[in-house]
DNA sequence: GCGACAG
DNA sequence: ATCTTGTCGC
């Protein structure tokens, strides 16, 4: 896939991206799709936002399932080193979030990520790449596309539509709530996209975004006012 | 060749 | 992601 870049940002370095595009390739080989194997007792959900053009922070939610109960909230912030290229997101982010993620006192059995897992050119969005470099089973839940053809759901809350590409259904649409736009659940690590479809739903209460996302974002915010 | 392009 | 006012609708 191409990249492309905003019209006054600087070009990404070709070299750099060869090698980025390269270690995808690798990850690649060791993603994990399957039926989960742990009983979904904690669920954690993660997002980032930016402080300037440099800093990053991260924030992880960590909540009860099925009941949705906050249990714990981290964050950390740093520098950032690269730009955003659309389809390298998480060598952006994830070495923040990561920090951001030894923070919990207690380990979820799986994160819901703010962005794609396999519905991704290489299948490595940065659902995908956490869930990997953590070893943890990870999904993502984005609100837009990246890659890939799909029709729209129908109107109504739980309503479902494949998202494919090249030939593969790398995520569902799912309208998480009645007529608002709906949102793109993929599996991103040791999760298959049934379940991940079934968790987000579940994890939709009067909101567009699945709570432990939602919150993410939210305290993120919140916390941004704390540096 | 012309679009499209997570956060 | 972020910069930003008012505004339409439940």
């Amino acid at each position: 896939m191409a990249y492309y870049r905003r019209f006054d940002a600087p070009p990404p370095d070709p070299k750099v991206l060869q090698a980025l595009t390269e270690q995808q390739r690798q990850m690649q080989e060791r993603i994990i799709l399957q039926k989960p194997d742990f009983e979904l007792k904690l669920i954690a959900g993660c997002d980032s936002s930016f402080i300037g053009e440099d800093t990053i922070l991260s924030a992880f939610i960590l909540l009860t399932y099925p009941e949705l109960e906050v249990v714990e909230k981290v964050w950390h912030h740093g520098p950032v080193e690269l730009p955003y290229i659309p389809g390298f997101l998480s060598f952006r982010e994830a070495p923040n979030l990561l920090k951001a993620y030894e923070k919990l006192q207690q380990q979820p059995d799986l994160i819901m990520v703010d962005g794609h897992g396999i519905s991704h050119p290489r299948r490595l969005g940065i659902a995908t790449h956490l869930g990997l470099q953590l070893n943890k089973p990870t999904m993502g839940v984005a609100k837009k596309v990246l890659v890939g053809k799909y029709k729209e759901p129908g109107t109504a809350k739980g309503a479902v539509a494949p998202l494919e590409h090249k030939g593969e259904v790398v995520a569902n649409v799912l309208r998480t709530k009645d007529n608002i736009k709906p949102v793109f659940v993929s599996p991103g690590h040791l999760m298959d996209l049934q379940s991940a479809t079934e968790i987000a739903l579940n994890c939709a209460t009067k909101y567009k975004l699945p709570e432990p996302t939602r919150l993410a974002d939210h305290y993120a915010a919140v916390f941004k006012k704390d540096v």
